[in-house]
DNA sequence: AATAAGATTAATAATAGTTATTATTATTAA
DNA sequence: TTAATAATAATAACTATTATTAATCTTATT
């Protein structure tokens, strides 16, 4: 997809330079200040597209509203289940697990999406200073 | 949890009864005509303290409704890309992939939620009947 | 450069899914 | 039995997202 518009550079561009992964409404509320006449349904929209068009990748949490990864190379992503923070982890660590899949339930099992839960390094370092807490 | 109310049981043994993974709508619509005074909220609050509770499972699909299932006992699911039939996955068939993915990011993944796509087998079958349809 | 055709936008309305509120009713415990 | 607690029905409210539409911007063609 060609960059056709102003907007679409900017949302793919701010995505980019985002440190973590973030909402339509993080997006809109990051480029409002410099860019006070674009419009919310104009971040939704072209985050879809992209999304659609595979030049961005969406990522679904359960009760949460989608986030977007600005690389598409198809890994995966651990939620921390203390701060909610999300980490990436790379495909090619993960064992393909579509085979196994296919062969349990008899049919073509081409795509897998992986959420994986766990409590990332930063909060399993406070964990330990639980005793100076106290 | 106990079943503490007449609702909450209705709601879970018309989910045990269902062959699918319905949503918290489908349950309610099938549940009105034979309780004319059961409540749309009821149905959300109690699938999701039961869900809450480990005694469902909720299951999340993007851009779906989210779906029950009466079993929880970590199976997985995978979607069918052509119509949508969700088919399950026994867990023991799938390797472990949680390990790898502690390794690969260097923190403690304790749980995984794998959704996959494929092709259910009768919509695999339909695929080869197309010569039949022209 | 002018212009016509088509795509994109801003603004907003609308929708879907779900949760919150509240007055009432049911359940449990004393 | 009665007080305390919890669940309900009905409905309002909320959040995330998409649809609509008139106006504006792009692009290709003259």
């Amino acid at each position: 997809m060609a960059i056709y518009s102003r907007q679409r550079d900017l949302i793919l561009s701010a995505l980019k330079t985002a440190l973590y992964h973030p909402t339509a409404d993080e997006l809109y509320a990051y480029l409002r200040p410099s860019n006070p006449s674009l419009s919310l349904a104009t971040v939704y929209r072209n985050l879809r597209l992209m999304a659609e068009s595979g030049e961005i990748m969406r990522l679904s949490i359960p009760g949460e509203a989608d986030r977007f990864d600005p690389v598409n190379d198809g890994h995966y992503h651990m939620v921390c289940t203390s701060c909610a923070e999300i980490t990436d982890i790379d495909r090619s660590s993960i064992p393909d697990v579509r085979q196994a899949a296919s062969d349990s339930c008899g049919c073509c099992v081409t795509g897998a999406s992986i959420l994986f839960y766990g409590v990332c390094r930063e909060c399993a370092g406070k964990r330990n200073d639980f005793k100076d807490l106290n």
